[in-house]
DNA sequence: AGGAAGATCTACT
DNA sequence: GTAGATCTTCCTA
């Protein structure tokens, strides 16, 4: 399978995160890899996008996010760390990945974070992060290069797509910048 | 220096 | 369905 290279993160936003559906995410932990197909996500903007973390402006803490696409953008909120990607045209913007469906390394992953059913296992942004072990030790990561300790390879996969507003935000733009696999089980709640 | 808010999750009823 | 836990960053609301 082929590694997703920069020109894939230099589209509009919410097209990158309509086409990672489907992709697979991996995290190389020494020699072990953990990850799984990536079934949803949510587009973020910047200034004209209140729900963003850069509608402030740049700042030290969300700096890559105006950085250069195929990067690495990673914060906490509440206990938990959110995985973005950095995708965009104009200057900034990025991708949260809200869900994978876990297929390598599930039982590391169970061990990062025990979970009794498997369903539970990366179902939600925070979840995801436990389980693979992602903190802000890999904010700024450049993900096309495979050496690195993520990376996001291409990948056929036919599914339908669902849209919807986005969850947890609220002051939300009105178009669907959620998109997720319909009938997925790995789909967050 | 301190409190509030937040792109959450779990555990309880 | 609702409460509470509890981390990082921001702003003095």
């Amino acid at each position: 399978m082929q590694l997703l290279k920069r020109e894939f993160y230099s589209r509009r936003t919410d097209l990158v995160a309509r086409d990672l559906l489907g992709k697979i995410l991996v995290r190389r932990i020494g020699d072990a890899k953990l990850g799984g197909v990536i079934v949803e996500t949510e587009a973020y903007f910047g200034r004209d996008d209140p729900a963003s973390r850069a509608f402030h402006g740049k700042k030290t803490y969300n700096k890559v996010m105006f950085e250069e696409p195929g990067h690495l953008f990673i914060y906490n909120v509440h206990k938990y760390w959110m995985l973005n990607i950095i995708a965009h045209t104009d200057g900034v913007g990025g991708i949260l990945i809200r869900a994978i469906e876990p297929t390598k390394g599930i039982e590391a992953m169970k061990r990062n974070r025990p979970a009794k059913q498997l369903q539970d296992l990366t179902s939600g942004p925070g979840k995801l992060t436990l389980a693979l072990d992602v903190d802000k030790r890999l904010n700024g990561l450049d993900i096309t290069d495979a050496s690195n300790q993520i990376y996001v390879l291409d990948n056929e996969f036919e599914c339908e797509l669902g849209t919807s507003h986005r969850i947890g935000v609220t002051r939300d733009l009105p178009e669907h910048l959620r998109f997720y696999v319909k009938n997925n089980r790995f789909v967050s709640k």
